[in-house]
DNA sequence: TGCATATATTCCCATATCGGAATATAATAA
DNA sequence: TTATTATATTCCGATATGGGAATATATGCA
């Protein structure tokens, strides 16, 4: 087995930067191909490829118009990775150095 | 250039889910990696290569006890997911969907 | 039909990956 | 010193990656 596949779950598929500019970039907007092409400056078989990983993981979802294809976020797919993340936030949090005080407190009390 | 390597970022080094499932298992406390072997049931060297990654990126220090080392997260390493995901939250949060109610309303108002 | 536009796909390659097995290193104890 | 415990490292192979260049597909238009 080598590393698990970009297209197997948000996690992996977010970790690519330009995937990341992408869903920054397309935000809660609805665009075309060429519309993130010229937003990005990046060439179009590349956000093609991108966008098509994105697709798989389920990351954005496309309509089809004319001869565009109109992307967008699908946000709630990002939900595992704020669910993940969320958690730890309090290790770093305000409220966590605070508690860290009370225990030195309690220390020194004793 | 190939896949952005799993030591680069907090990202790729979390895209793994048994990177994941040790900083889980980690939590808040400091952990030797024996326990981290026993607690999580994968071999010593398995668990050892993982949390060398885990460290390059920063997102564990270890310390090191007689022949022990001990391990923690790093918390504040994973802020960049977490500031990163959070403003997608607004998307799929109870607000977000408010807000399109209230646009749905002044469209029929009309 | 034939041409232009919008987007996707294919081919190629250098590069890391993760896991398993075996082994190396380091610290402690006898 | 020698044995034991705790952990890290090396070697291996199968696998997928992302970028560039070229090309294919599909839709719309004259």
């Amino acid at each position: 087995m080598a590393r698990t596949p970009t297209t197997h779950d948000p996690f992996n598929a977010v970790a690519e930067p330009k995937r990341r500019r992408i869903l920054e970039a397309l935000g809660a907007e609805e665009r075309s191909v060429n519309e993130i092409v010229k937003k990005l400056g990046w060439t179009q078989p590349m956000v093609s490829k991108h966008l098509g990983v994105l697709k798989q993981v389920g990351l954005v979802s496309e309509r089809r118009v004319g001869r565009q294809r109109m992307y967008r976020v699908n946000a709630q797919r990002l939900r595992p990775i704020y669910d993940w993340v969320t958690p730890f936030e309090r290790y770093w949090s305000e409220n966590f150095d605070r508690l860290d005080e009370v225990l030195q407190e309690l220390k020194k009390e004793k």
